[in-house]
DNA sequence: ATCGATGCCGCAAACGTCTGCATAATTTTT
DNA sequence: AAAAATTATGCAGACGTTTGCGGCATCGAT
């Protein structure tokens, strides 16, 4: 059964005036008669008149719709994400379309597909894990097609990209492990393809050398699907075998560094006491952790805005791609919890 | 920068035939020679057409297009119901249009009103706290719109709703308890406005009576925003004033959980030896939490998909609203864990 | 040679809205 | 009083697709 709206036409006709006088009376366009706009816009109230989206989008060639394309909704940080370009999007009169790449390059691929077929006037991305080549991306890119990066951006000439200041949010939760006296400090690294790995390794190599502590490779573990169990099943390895044992984990998220913390309690291990351990992306449930676990929190919310409102600028010819700085850093936070506090 | 696509028009001229031939070309239309959808195919390809779903639904008036409207993405279980209705929705050729209400009303209203200018084909909806009224929804049920309830679901006649047992998971969580030898168990509700809360109690009575255990008004607290600090308040209130102590808790969810677990804690009482505690929705954290924490696990993609398998059946009329039953109702599985087993 | 059938294709209208241009009616200016 | 300016409205075409209908060949059968 479809919905029988009423049209610009159906107005039209019962007012026996032409659609293009309904359409103008409906926008307030001069050259109207306040009467003829009364009557209009008391008819289109009362036939619960609501203008059609999709044949405005024909007609303007915009859609004012923009395609969100993120690996996976259960994050809690690309949920937070989610909720800032909602935010602004709605505020600037767009709609979003939004698409879960499960971190499956084909299902990318096809996201962007489709919504090209749906005309959406933008693009806001966060590539999957499987991606490495981004032709399907900077294709768009040079054909002029606003497109705004955000979290894990990719290394192409003239992207637009919004990111955390993943090095210093590393470096500061590094230095913070060693101020509080750990000294053998390990990294549970994320996998190697995504930019924000390397940061955050980077960062806290950095942190280790200037504070005067020689560093080993041993030290970085990848781990590559970053969830508790793989960072607890590694851990209890390094616990097991290796002979000096660390005395903290810097890891690169939190699902990691919960794992890590399984593992201690099964080795007898304490925590804080023996071993500190900080994570990163500040999930909800570190501060319903046993001790409750020290992270870096990134500013989702304000990613997602600020990401919508350069691709919004973009699109409405605001702000020149060319002329325009391409990346957009934004400070992380160290929430300093019990899981890396020496009492 | 608009990007300049392909139509129908420019394959025609360039092969000087006409664009309903290209158009049936393509879709292998009886009447069309070999030889010219071949032409057409080839040079579709090599123009890298894309057809213009926009067109296409003013065309059709359909937009092959769903609108999902949740309470919160941040929820982890209402995250793991949107892949299940992705995953359905893109296998049958539709899109996924989502908003978040944030629990309001006014943002629940204008979402459908947007959604409806968007000539989306039905909806998904799980209502906002807020929403007591639902006019906004019946209006368009009476039209023979197309919707369907999920989790939260209204009381209308004729509505078609996907719910978990609310009423068997919680009397089997109940009874869990029960028999693990716990006695005098409290029972954390949610909103009373909502008809999960409701049934939720419901199965914890019905579970209490059953077994023979006096039950007491007093022992059902509401817990309205349902987070964990509301929750630890208000246990840490009853575990200091009531004469007669709990020895276990039940919880409407599990953030209340970890409230209840936390104030445990901050008051000395061993998890599970002293105090049982068992939650609902089964959120990723509980397996990391210490002890682990029972919880009565929702199937939430499986709901989305079901929701959204029967949305599109009635959509594409392959069932009737009036004749179909309308409450589907889905299973949950109780998860023991170490938070309510008596060692 | 005629007829009917069949195969291949184009015309034109439609979906709902906007907008440049023309037109008609009214008022102002000279 | 005629010309010019202003005001209020309508016409028609466009956005990209689909589709009912009709037209023109070609072919086989009678």
């Amino acid at each position: 059964m479809k919905l029988e709206q009423a049209t610009i036409k159906d107005i039209a006709r019962e007012l026996n005036v032409s659609s293009s006088t309904v359409s103008r009376a409906l926008k307030d366009y001069p050259g109207i008669s306040d009467e003829t706009k009364r009557k209009v816009k008391e008819l289109a109230e009362k036939m619960n008149y609501r203008p059609n989206a999709i044949a405005l989008s024909l007609r303007k060639s915009r859609s004012f719709t923009i395609g969100v394309i993120i690996p996976e909704v259960v994050h809690f940080f690309f949920s937070t994400v989610i909720s800032g370009i909602e935010e602004v999007a709605f505020s600037r009169g767009y709609n979003v379309i939004l698409t879960q790449t499960n971190e499956k390059l084909a299902r990318e691929k096809s996201s962007v597909d489709t919504m090209l077929s749906n005309q959406i006037d933008g693009f806001l991305v966060s590539y999957s894990k499987e991606t490495t080549d981004f032709n399907h991306f900077s294709r768009l890119l040079d054909q002029g097609f606003p497109i705004v990066f955000f979290d894990r951006v990719p290394e192409i000439e003239d992207s637009v990209n919004v990111v955390v200041d993943d090095f210093k949010g590393s470096y500061e939760a590094s230095k913070h492990l060693i101020l509080q006296g750990y000294r053998r400090i390990y990294h549970i690294s994320g996998p190697v393809q995504l930019k924000i790995s390397k940061e955050r390794l980077r960062g806290y190599q950095a942190a280790l050398e200037d504070h005067g502590i020689k560093f080993e490779n041993s030290w970085v573990i990848e781990c590559p699907r970053g969830d508790e169990n793989e960072a607890k099943e590694i851990t209890l390895e390094i616990l097991k075998t290796n002979s000096e044992k660390p005395d903290a984990f810097f890891c690169h998220n939190d699902m990691a560094a919960v794992g890590v913390m399984m593992a201690c309690k099964e080795m007898g291990l304490k925590i804080p006491q023996d071993i500190g351990v900080v994570g990163f992306s500040n999930w909800q449930f570190c501060t319903m952790l046993d001790p409750s676990l020290s992270s870096v929190a990134q500013p989702g919310f304000k990613m997602g805005a600020k990401a919508t409102e350069i691709l919004l600028d973009i699109i409405e010819k605001k702000i020149n791609t060319k002329e325009t700085q391409n990346t957009f850093v934004l400070d992380t936070e160290l929430l300093v919890r019990k899981s890396s506090v020496k009492i």
